[in-house]
DNA sequence: CTGCGCGATGCAAGATACGCATAGTCATTG
DNA sequence: CAATGACTATGCGTATCTTGCATCGCGCAG
């Protein structure tokens, strides 16, 4: 392991919370100024981050020109779009893709259900593991010791009084959901919201990923959320034998 | 600058291409495949880059996590965004936001006209400087010293038989675009495809972005596109003023 | 004027990155 | 079935490159 690269990698993660300054970047390091300096350097001579007029710094063009690509990599996104869309207009409601990225569940694609609403997107987000739709329709039908190892690695951090926050509660919903098929986020993430959600397998059997169905409490209640969930099912079902799953 | 960082960071543009072994890295990295595979630890660490069963490594999830930061952190994006919106309705074509960083025209936020037609996104992508909408809107406007230096450093390469390769004939387009307010990119860089641009300032007074219409030339004639150019000025004028500019 | 933070550069010291060698795994090939 | 080739992983000595410090210049705020 490298440690000047390791290094310069956290100050990609610490600039993209919000802009730096070198002094709070050095301070952040640990290391002296003009480390710090040499970094910044390199970094945005490759566009991975810009200089700001009153000398912070912030994330650069290669970071998202980068990021596209990175999304555009991924043969599962290709394929589950159109299921997505097809999903979304169905519905009327916003779909998440979240895929499974060494030990972190992470959105990969969206369908907006209302164009007006919020464009703040969750795409190359972390989904939290034990308590958002995608997440949990992912570990509901992991092998049982990958699973165990995935939650154990966790903080089961409460967010509303819904949240599952003890392990044998999370089991036995996920035990549930193994079951019928499906997984269900009951306001578990954020007060309000609720979502169904379903696995994708890949073609070597294992889930890879999964599709959820998001929308607000106040406007479609629990009975009508379930009524999505032959139409998400079809669509994870149709990913999934694009993908070579024959299940 | 740091050499360590210098080379992981050319593996992060190698790898965005396609997925890379180990091979081709430390070979174009011209490195023994220990210190490649030293890098590709870290990066992997910090989920820069992914392993795929094949061994070979493409882009991870953190690239994409910090590329929508990246673009989130933009305040000209959200600025421009309802405007963007606004055009795109009236006229049904798409709508592009180019921003100057470093030296680059980069794409940063689009509305599709028909969401149906193709989801490749240009986001992040570099706008050649000589032949595109967002380009010439941008240049036009430069001081003479900037934009002789920022045209001076790019090759002037021919994609189309409309593309403007020397400085004299470009020179004369883009005064010609900062009389009349706006600059057209005639099939320039694409066949078939031409669109009008208009330039974005920021409070300081400097010309920071352009917004494009962009339309097939089968469907909308050049008459047809130039009336889209009231719509587009208000759009570009809207944003600066609510960026600060007194213009 | 003075203090503060940042940018840039030179230099000495030593930490660390580098190349090489080795061993093990796996898939492909003869 | 042996042999080949590509990759992962680890250890080690050496030389390189990084690091911290000092210094100077700059712009800005008090």
């Amino acid at each position: 392991m490298s440690q000047t690269l390791d290094r310069a990698l956290q100050i990609l993660d610490f600039v993209g919370e919000k802009p730096r300054r070198i002094g709070e970047i050095a301070d952040f390091l640990g290391v002296h100024h003009s480390t710090a300096l040499r970094f910044l350097h390199t970094l945005r001579k490759h566009g991975f981050v810009q200089e700001l007029p009153d000398h912070s710094y912030r994330l650069g063009s290669a970071m998202f020109r980068l990021g596209f690509k990175a999304l555009e990599g991924i043969e599962l996104r290709s394929v589950a779009r159109p299921h997505m869309e097809r999903l979304g207009a169905t519905t009327g409601e916003t779909v998440h893709l979240g895929s499974l990225e060494d030990g972190d569940v992470v959105y990969i694609d969206k369908v907006e259900a209302d164009h007006r609403v919020r464009m703040v997107s969750r795409i190359g987000a972390i989904a939290t593991i034990h308590c958002t739709g995608v997440s949990k329709g992912i570990l509901a039908f992991l092998p049982e010791a990958e699973r165990r190892s995935l939650i154990g690695a966790h903080e089961l951090t409460s967010f509303t009084d819904h949240t599952l926050t003890s392990i044998d509660a999370l089991e036995a919903d996920l035990a549930l959901s193994r079951e019928r098929g499906y997984a269900v986020d009951n306001e578990e993430n954020e007060p309000g919201i609720h979502c169904v959600s379903a696995p994708i397998f890949s073609g070597e059997g294992g889930v890879v990923a999964a599709m959820s169905v998001t929308a607000p409490v106040s406007r479609i209640d629990r009975e009508t959320l379930l009524s999505f969930v032959p139409a998400l099912r079809e669509a994870t079902n149709g990913t999934s034998h694009e993908l070579g799953w024959r299940g």
